[in-house]
DNA sequence: AGCTGGTGGCC
DNA sequence: TTTCTGG
DNA sequence: CCAGAAAGGCCACCAGCT
């Protein structure tokens, strides 16, 4: 390619700056905060419809094949047609400040707003009439307990299909296919979507992108794109439970010409699609609903359906209100308190599948009976809060004693045991990774000691250099195979850090205090030098002593160091709080940790909460050498609103309509917009790492691949620098070294 | 058979 | 992963 | 303080294409 440079190109001229081009792609700039996408501002009332669907005989299968587990025993029989207690009566409507949807239908005793023979919407069509307002959050919780409402009474007495269909709900409202560890993944994109999104609506792909682009959402250009295909029937309207298959279907499939298949099925949810539906299948498909709710609000929503609203025996009603009477005070505290229940059975068990039925049957109180922590059931792990030094350390902590373990730069791995001998391994997000380590698994018996039985442990997989006897960088890590390794070409040995035991020979531990469980997890396994050890800590509250040892955990190639409190507040409790330790890194201290500067070069139009301003933006450094720049990363965190909107207001300015013959930029990371070469920025990132895409210091560390930032994140403007002052490639590569050696910083700046 | 673009899953 | 925001 | 939603780099895996 024809190469110029930055100077030769830019001295020459320097006058053209005046024209900008006023066309921006971009549209001005949108109000900031909240927008209110449609103003359906019309209804104070809010209609619920849950309903009619036939009850097939193989509703059983359906709910078997769905559910991961079968569901708890006894399996009750369904009865091929609805039973009375489910039969038509006249639609009622909800007030939706209230929320409980009863009415009172002359002196018989109050119903529900459970009609059978009104159509079922879509839940989201329902849940998101006023997305962007406050109201969504009841809205949903408001839904989520019209169908507990419907549900609950039957359970008793016959159907399985209304927990199916709860479940269903539960699904969409988060917008998942089932719990991880199944790994069922719909595998559409945004790019597969569009597709599909224009072949439904008959118009040009580019077309499509382009208004997806400018709305910031694909959803809403397929809800306002009219079909071409005429139909000559009407589809029936989407249900719940019949959106769910589908989207359960596109998953399973695979193999030869699976794509369009797909893009099939989801044709045939568009035509069906009525009201705003279209909008929030896409979204589910493109898997961000982006509804200000996600899994605690419904596991809250859940859980106040379930406590205000309990079963009676026989065919007397519900109760409709088990918290009539009480002072709001307590009636919250209550809610509360079940809740707690419900969130501490999830985090133990996250599964939905098993966790709705036996919710419906049993109640929440005795939800933990039926529903434990078991090894081969991923539970949820404890994760950190960043922390900006040692100070803000000791003051979260005060006067608890604390641990400071070494944070290591590899994967989680919660290693199960079973009673049967077998082990399985989860990643932190509960995918099974059980295939991805038979090296680790097979060393499983070498460690454990003879009294274990069964546990699960909580660890960290660390890339392991055998020669070397060092722990490798992470990106070394992320190159092993992933699926049916073979443990005999295992390229990248892997050593395990443990540093938690949740459950030990039949018995949680996850209420006990960490000094207690970190007893037993050495009392339970031998250490096997680079392959199972326990993480390094100190117990210390010496200000001094832990900074030393931060430096000299990233010495020793760790990330910095995880905090924890041993005794007070130390359990295991995720639902408590999930966040409950702190982790402390290098690179969060103000003014340590490695800042560039960089260029702007290019920007990309921002979706969601963005659409309207950019969301993001591509950097890159200056070479001096070349006289070009070279791109090094995008950018997309680190920007206060404002921020955003005063870079969109400068940068929309200096627009360019292709880029400057001496940027050096890879096509897959080819900005929306071009901009000169105009500001630079101060980024700060965790680390460096060599990239495949990005230009910067290109042939000085590899051949092929130049340098990129591991987490970058924008903290101010440099405006006394000019473009050429931003940091070379050369200058950032430095950095790795140094980085390598482990600079001697002052340990007063973790303070 | 080998390459590429898309996707999901790590951090 | 990091960061920001509104409740 | 919490929960949700923006956004990052990089890798293996898979389907589709040449």
């Amino acid at each position: 390619m024809f190469v110029v440079s930055y100077r030769a190109a830019r001295s020459p001229l320097k006058a053209q700056n005046g024209a900008h081009q006023e066309d921006s792609p971009v549209k001005k700039v949108a109000k900031r905060t909240r927008r209110i996408l449609d103003s359906d501002d019309d209804d104070d009332e809010e209609v619920v419809n849950v309903g009619k669907q036939q009850v097939k005989e193989d509703v059983f299968k359906a709910v078997s094949t769905t559910m991961s587990l079968p569901p708890p025993p006894p399996a009750p029989a369904i009865p091929s047609t609805p039973t009375s207690s489910m039969s038509p009566s006249t639609p009622t409507s909800v007030s939706s400040s209230e929320g409980i949807s009863k009415r009172k239908t002359g002196n018989e005793s109050t119903e529900t707003d459970y009609n059978p023979s009104r159509p079922n919407y879509h839940p989201l069509e329902h849940a998101c009439w006023k997305e962007g307002q406050k109201l969504v959050f009841n809205t949903h919780e408001n839904f989520l307990r019209t169908h507990f409402l419907a549900a609950r009474p039957l359970v008793a007495s016959t159907s399985v299909f209304y927990i199916y269909d709860l479940l269903c709900c539960v699904y969409l409202c988060l917008n998942q296919l089932g719990p991880a560890y199944l790994g069922v993944e719909l595998g559409i994109g945004e790019t597969v979507l569009m597709k599909a999104v224009a072949q439904a609506t008959g118009r040009q792909l580019d077309k499509i992108k382009a208004e997806a682009q400018e709305r910031g959402d694909l959803g809403l250009v397929a809800e306002s794109s009219r079909s071409n295909q005429r139909t000559m029937f009407r589809p029936a309207s989407l249900t719940v439970g019949g959106v769910f298959k589908k989207l359960k279907e596109i998953a399973s499939m695979s193999g030869n010409s699976a794509m369009n298949k797909k893009i099939d099925i989801i044709k045939g949810l568009f035509v069906a699609c009525r009201f705003s539906e279209a909008r929030y299948i896409v979204r589910s498909l493109a898997g961000k609903l982006r509804i200000g709710l996600a899994e605690q609000s419904v596991l809250s929503a859940l859980s106040q359906a379930v406590c205000l609203t309990t079963p009676q025996k026989g065919t007397s009603p519900a109760v409709m209100d088990a918290g009539k009477g009480m002072t709001a005070e307590s009636r919250r505290a209550w809610i509360e308190e079940k809740n707690l229940i419900l969130k501490q059975t999830y985090c133990e068990m996250p599964n939905y599948d098993i966790l709705i039925p036996v919710l419906l049957k049993e109640g929440i109180d005795k939800l933990p009976d039926h529903c434990k922590l078991t090894p081969g059931v991923p539970l949820r792990p404890m994760l950190a809060h960043p922390t900006k030094g040692v100070g803000e350390v000791m003051k979260r902590f005060d006067e608890a004693a604390f641990t400071c373990e070494y944070k290591y730069d590899g994967e989680r791995a919660q290693i199960h045991i079973l009673e049967s001998g077998e082990v399985r391994i989860f990643s932190r997000n509960q995918e099974d990774n059980t295939t991805k380590y038979p090296d680790v698994i097979s060393r499983i018996p070498k460690v454990k000691k003879d009294s274990v039985v069964s546990c699960v442990l909580d660890s960290e997989a660390v890339a392991w250099d055998r020669e070397k006897k060092q722990i490798q960088p992470f990106q070394v890590l992320t190159t092993r195979k992933r699926k049916d390794v073979d443990a005999a070409d295992i390229k990248v040995q892997v050593c395990v850090y443990a540093f938690d035991l949740l459950y030990l020979n039949g018995e949680s531990l996850v209420r006990q205090p960490l000094c207690r469980r970190r007893e037993l997890l050495r009392e339970s396994f031998a250490e096997a030098e680079g392959e199972f050890v326990f993480a390094r800590f100190i117990d210390s509250d010496n200000t001094e002593t832990i900074a030393e040892f931060l430096e000299q955990s990233v010495r020793d190639s760790c990330e910095g160091l995880m905090v924890k409190t041993l005794e007070k507040d130390a359990t295991y409790e995720i639902a408590k709080r999930s966040h409950n330790w702190l982790k402390l890194k290098k690179d969060y201290l103000e003014g340590v940790g490695d800042t560039v500067d960089l260029c702007v070069i290019g920007a990309y139009l921002g979706k969601g909460k963005r659409t309207g301003t950019y969301g993001g933006f591509l950097l890159a450094c200056y070479d001096e050498d070349n006289e070009e720049f070279q791109s090094v990363c995008k950018i997309g965190t680190g920007f206060k609103d404002e921020d955003l909107e005063q870079h969109h207001k400068f940068l929309k300015e200096h627009i360019l309509p292709k880029p400057r013959p001496y940027y050096r930029v890879d096509q897959s990371a080819e900005p929306d917009v071009w901009l000169d070469a105009v500001q630079v920025w101060e980024v700060k990132c965790a680390d460096l790492s060599l990239s495949p895409v990005y230009k910067a210091a290109m042939g000085m560390v590899d051949p092929e691949k130049g340098i990129s930032l591991r987490f970058p994140r924008f903290l101010r403007i440099r405006d006394d620098k000019k473009p050429e002052d931003a940091t070379s490639g050369a200058q950032v590569s430095r950095v790795t070294q140094i980085l390598n050696q482990g600079d001697k910083a002052d340990t007063e700046d973790y303070f």
